[in-house]
DNA sequence: CTGAAAGCGCTTACAG
DNA sequence: CTGAAAGCGCTTACAG
């Protein structure tokens, strides 16, 4: 293996220079910087990033932790599970950008819980984390909130000493889909919602409320129907929903998600309903699947690379500014959120 | 930060024997074994890692290495591309089995070239590697397989000092497939293919050409069309054989892969042929979608999670047989494939 | 069975 | 601008 040693020998300087040389410091000779050079070409020279962790007590690896409900599950794990295609779909964006920023990826494998696995991730020499927590009651997302790591969670509202978090504005999202739909005459909205005991979801339900008491439209409760984030639930409940109520009695849906909406498509094909003609459909997140739907769907618009490239943005400066002793900007980061128009919602039914 | 320094301390004992007691070294005696664990519970010590990978010259860290066609592209950038749609169902068990194995799974940022790119792989001190190479041209895969690295490739069938694969055994599957519309009486069966000048997709034609032999049947070369792996051009391709072709002259059609067979279906369900009343379809891979085709398809099951398994192992025997200077195994694992019938095959219409 | 010492490959005050 | 030296936290011959 080549080591610093050897191109220290072949530039005629000490290990020492070389590594100012490295590591971009002014207090090189122009010279010297040169034979360093034309040694490390030469030689082929890498250096062991193994040690200079070691040294640094830091590596310049960025761990990524998601947090799903079930404590067994991996990164991976969750492919095809319809509630978290949002996030799987980010993950590209994640490995982009933590590329650019001349970071490698971790994906640690973790059999601890809490204290030791903070321990286990700081052993690691990570220089931060990239949280994903479905589940902000796991333990260990709280030992994470309590540790020296800069963390960033995406979407869980969690502040911390050294940890800060990114999310869309989902609140305004929501509102925005709702005002869509009272602008297109619609009256009587239904709104699919889930998980609103946590951040996103009760934003959304929030925003749906909004929306309708700043047109001046009674906000009826009964109209709120709870599922889960998945498509079968979300369709099922649409279901139940038919069969609850008149054909007339609403004439559009507000999805708590795409892949809730795809639910809610099939149970209104299913019931012979025409989509729009019938009931208008809106989703939320604007995930690659909504342009094949049948009828393509519209949607809130999640700004996923803005939310990536803010995240690993914060993440980023809160290692570096550990080093100079500033004080990290610890603000979260909003993301806004547009509407896009497809053909899934269309005017109101006039009443008959 | 806690070190093996405190905990031999609180032991009484020197962190020599700290470490034998933590590496399972027989030569430390019963008591001094049972006070270093006291001890290390109660500090709640966690070896460094970093610093372990510096003195072992390897860390327990398995670096996953995908390469597409296209340099830029990274492990989750593929998601929703359907040509690779079986391998990434397959990283939910590669995820799964080294985190099982202890190690850590590393996603490299390389915008290294060739030489280079093994360097930092080495500087990183993995202690494998797992690659995915749908493009076996790419000069890095050449450098893996004359690197020390201990690497195990999936479906590249590429060999060298340090590194073996692990692939399904294409030839037989594509032959049970071809087989089994045989016995259902068809005679004039079409395939769609891919990536013939490949090991995956010569593979699995040469086993439809024996099926036929093996059943006296002749083989039409004209029958072999050729396709890209992606749904959309499968889809193009059979519009295409569609135009070329009377209905009766061919009765089914085996597909190079499960999302190749999703553009055939629909291709053919867009001409209003019946599946399978007019036409027998039979993928390969057995990804999930397959249950949810219309109808759900008969394919052949790859087993990925048997392959994974192999994979891993041998991997992790590679590395470890280097320590103690055995012979590591370097033979290849073909795993067997499996037919699943569903509903897309059915008797050979009767010719009238 | 155990400890003192050397060393893994780097970085960084310190002194010049 | 440069080098000698100490040190990051561990492991492993070596000697006892």
């Amino acid at each position: 293996m080549v080591t610093s040693e050897q191109v220290a020998r072949m530039a005629g300087v000490s290990r020492a220079t070389v590594s100012r040389a490295l590591n971009g410091s002014p207090r090189v000779s122009a010279e010297a910087r040169k034979r360093i050079q034309e040694a490390i070409i030469s030689l082929g020279y890498e250096p062991d990033v193994v040690a200079q962790s070691l040294v640094r007590q830091r590596s310049r690896t960025i761990a990524l932790c998601l947090f799903y409900g079930d404590q067994k599950s991996t990164v991976f794990s969750s492919f095809g599970e319809t509630q978290h295609y949002f996030y799987l779909d980010l993950l590209r964006d994640v490995e982009q950008e933590i590329a650019a920023a001349r970071y490698d990826l971790l994906l640690p494998s973790s059999p601890y819980a809490a204290k030791n696995y903070i321990r286990s991730l700081q052993m690691r020499h990570v220089a931060g984390i990239l949280a994903i927590a479905m589940n902000p009651a796991d333990e260990r997302v709280k030992a994470l909130l309590e540790a020296e790591i800069p963390t960033v969670f995406i979407d869980s509202l969690s502040q911390g000493r050294n940890s800060t978090y990114v999310t869309s504005d989902n609140l305004d999202g929501s509102r925005q889909a709702t005002e869509h739909l009272i602008q297109l005459g619609h009256q009587r909205i239904v709104t699919l919602i889930s998980g609103t005991d946590g951040p996103i979801g009760s934003a959304r339900l929030t925003g749906y409320r909004q929306a309708l008491q700043q047109a001046g439209l009674p906000v009826d409760e009964q109209l709120v129907y709870a599922s889960g984030w998945n498509t079968e639930e979300a369709y099922q409940t649409t279901l139940t929903l038919l069969q609850e109520r008149q054909p007339r009695d609403f004439t559009a849906i507000v999805a708590g998600s795409d892949l809730m909406a795809i639910g809610v498509l099939r149970a209104l094909h299913q019931h012979g309903l025409h989509v729009p003609g019938d009931v208008s459909v809106v989703g939320f997140d604007d995930v690659d699947l909504c342009r094949y739907t049948e009828p393509p769907l519209t949607t809130i618009r999640q700004d996923r690379s803005a939310m990536v490239q803010g995240a690993i943005q914060r993440l980023i400066s809160m290692i570096e500014s550990e080093d100079e002793h500033d004080a990290p900007v610890l603000s979260p980061i909003i993301i806004p959120t547009q509407l896009i128009t497809r053909a899934s919602t269309g005017s109101a039914a006039l009443p008959e």
